[in-house]
DNA sequence: CTTACTTTACCGAGCGCTCGATCGGTTCAA
DNA sequence: TTGAACCGATCGAGCGCTCGGTAAAGTAAG
């Protein structure tokens, strides 16, 4: 676990161009506008299909309605439709994690089944910005890979902290933390690659199956 | 290196002549050789460093110590190569899990914790392969997708197909088998994008402690 | 053992094209 | 009158790929 104390709202609402009420405990479960400005929605869906490095200029321009000049004029390049996308999933999810971790009883079961919803909810309903994310890791450049490697450790530690604590009390019976965290954190993270809002389980659902999964996997008593 | 005596093979003509023992049944938790042509483990390396579209031909060639149309001699074109790693790793794959499901008892747990095993240690051993088999599905162009899409759903039934048999047994407690199939499958791949040879843990250690998580997952009882 | 021919393995140079990015504008609401 | 929003035209660089060749090893008839 590390201090960062005081990190509240931020440079989210700048980032998105659109104001959102944020209310900093409940609200973590609500998903509904992607708020996502016009050229950065059409890059995301480009990059989905064919991936950053697979994806020109002219497909997010042509996507977005606009000329390439155009698009130049919201951002200054590609690799900026990257960094916009990547810092946007990342401080969603800290900021709702952050937010489940506050909104309720703080009981370690509690603190981790909050999280796991978080987790699942987050990447069901924002499936793509955190497939993005994840996956085009190695395509941010210079600084901006860092930054994003600690935005990751730092959600990370979320989890971790809390399996440490449910192995300390005896709520969990996991003889290796770490790779019950990282296994529980493969598998949420996991939902983005397959999960399809119009499928056959709502989020919701999906994330009461995922919650009793994750208790399991932490050798948890199962419950429901 | 290597004073006198002992034979730790080059064998550069054996491996570029693609001939392999091929043990039918047992063998298929041995790893040595990682046993790609020279041009292969270059594209791959240069696949893990930058993606398959952030790779360019010269690149490979250079890694490969070719030039652009020495490697055009050995496969003709990027694409090629992409495929080839792929086949290479879906087959590797299948090969192995179908000898570990017939090397032993065949009760249902034991041949769950057989496969669970062999695709910790295929993950762990053979990650890079996995992992751009995984993450440049997109990439693959033409029939190569759609084939790989069928060798996965075919890959994914083997697990699938144990677990339903484990649920009918009363073998595991899995109330939603279609999802704890899938977060099983998610944690072992996963492996192929954290796990490090040279890290702490031998792949037979992380193989045990998958083999105990994923029981877990499932609702089996714990056992170790 | 020579000679003639084939095969394998490669490379220097460069083709046609697309890439990300830019320049010098025009439009239009405030 | 301004400035945000936008575009047609185009740039140099670099892309995947190919052309025409070379050097060496293999093959086999004379």
């Amino acid at each position: 676990m590390g201090a960062q104390g005081a990190t509240h709202s931020k440079a989210s609402a700048a980032v998105t161009g659109t104001e959102r009420p944020k209310d900093a405990s409940a609200g973590w479960q609500d998903f509904s506008p992607p708020a996502l400005r016009p050229a950065l929605a059409a890059a995301l869906a480009c990059f989905m299909e064919n991936g950053y490095h697979g994806t020109t200029i002219r497909q997010v321009a042509t996507r977005a309605g606009l000329s390439v000049p155009g698009l130049y004029h919201h951002f200054p390049s590609k690799q900026a439709l990257l960094v916009a996308l990547d810092a946007e999933a990342m401080s969603e999810l800290w900021t709702r994690s952050t937010a489940a971790l506050a909104d309720g009883p703080q009981s370690v079961l509690d603190r981790f089944n909050r999280l796991i919803r978080c987790l699942t909810l987050f990447h069901a309903h924002r499936g793509e910005l955190a497939f993005i994310a994840l996956s085009e890791i190695r395509s941010l450049e210079g600084s901006a890979r860092a930054e994003h490697i600690a935005a990751r450790d730092r959600q990370q530690a979320l989890l971790s902290g809390i399996i440490d604590e449910g192995v300390a009390a005896g709520i969990f019976d996991a003889p290796h933390p770490r790779e019950t965290s990282r296994a529980i954190t493969t598998m949420c993270t996991g939902v983005a690659q397959w999960y399809r809002i119009d499928g056959e389980l709502t989020p919701e659902e999906l994330a009461d199956r995922y919650g009793r999964l994750c208790r399991l996997t932490a050798g948890a008593a199962v419950g429901r």
